[in-house]
DNA sequence: GACCAGGAAGAGT
DNA sequence: ACTCTTCATGGT
């Protein structure tokens, strides 16, 4: 069962993991701390108990059937080869539509600092080895301090789609579950309704936080490799249009399968730049 | 300063 | 259904 924990937790699409000196992973999941090493085939770790890192981390999943499904040309193949052990992990649904929500037009290290600091700001402190971490705070949590509350955190434009966001998601107990339960395409249609979810952040948030395997998310990385790789017929002059996105998602699901978001991750994680 | 980053909303056609 | 503009922040 290949897992890599280092390019599990490295390659972008968790925000709240860090790499201590040692050589420990600390992160918050839920409402806990959870340290975490790997050496060579065995895990270490505390803050959680054994069944709840194999979900997490998706341990349970056949990866290899999954690769064998995906690696279907040379150039998805050596990427698979470069972040041999990738998984995507298994997000809490909110802090994911949160987090892809303050993503947009934003580098991976500015995202990480936003979150960071709406969970300083309204989420929960916990000590954990004389360090103090905070939960990711509940919708109502964010949305009590009204829009102005969040300011702090410096979310720029996207402010408002956090607030409102959060307030609609606030009387709504039911759309984990909902989410779940609905085909992709649909579950798709359902989040984009919400404020400051686009094609992008819907495509992640349901391939990070609802294991739905055929999304295929397609950022300024993965539309570059695309277009040098798959599509050199596509002019991108002119920005990504809403036409183009769903030409390479497409294209996606069609050459990669059905695991099509996980060649997706293998790509975006391997490339240069 | 210019340009870029895991884009999306709103207005105008 | 399409195109265009604007949006706020931080890194290079």
């Amino acid at each position: 069962m290949p897992f890599s924990l280092d390019q599990t937790l490295a390659c972008g699409q968790v925000f709240r993991w860090d790499l201590s000196a040692a050589g420990w992973w600390y992160g918050v999941v839920n409402d806990k701390v959870i340290k975490i090493r790997q050496d060579g085939p065995t895990l270490a770790f505390e803050g959680a108990d054994t069944a709840f890192i194999r979900q997490y981390f998706s341990l349970d999943l056949d990866i290899t059937k999954v690769i064998k499904n995906i690696d279907q040309d040379p150039f998805i193949h050596t990427a698979i080869k470069r972040c041999s052990g990738l998984r995507l992990v298994r997000q809490p649904p909110w802090e994911c539509l949160i987090s892809y929500i303050c993503s947009t037009n934003s580098n991976i290290p500015t995202i990480r600092r936003r979150i960071a600091s709406i969970a300083e700001q309204f989420g929960k402190a916990i000590e954990f080895e004389g360090k103090t971490y905070h939960t990711f705070p509940e919708p109502a949590s964010i949305s009590c301090g009204g829009d102005d509350g969040l300011t702090i955190c410096k979310l720029g434009y996207r402010q408002p789609y956090v607030f409102r966001t959060s307030c609609s998601i606030e009387n709504e107990k039911q759309w984990e579950e909902t989410l779940f339960s609905l085909p992709y395409e649909d579950a798709r249609k359902e989040l984009m309704q919400l404020h400051g979810v686009g094609p992008k952040a819907a495509d992640c948030i349901l391939l990070f936080a609802f294991q739905k395997y055929e999304a295929f998310p397609v950022d300024v990385w993965i539309r570059r490799i695309m277009q040098q790789n798959y599509l050199p017929a596509l002019d991108l002059a002119a920005g990504l249009t809403n036409r183009d996105y769903d030409t390479i998602r497409r294209f996606g699901r069609e050459h990669f399968g059905e695991y099509c978001g996980y060649a997706q991750e293998y790509l975006f994680a391997a490339r240069e730049g």
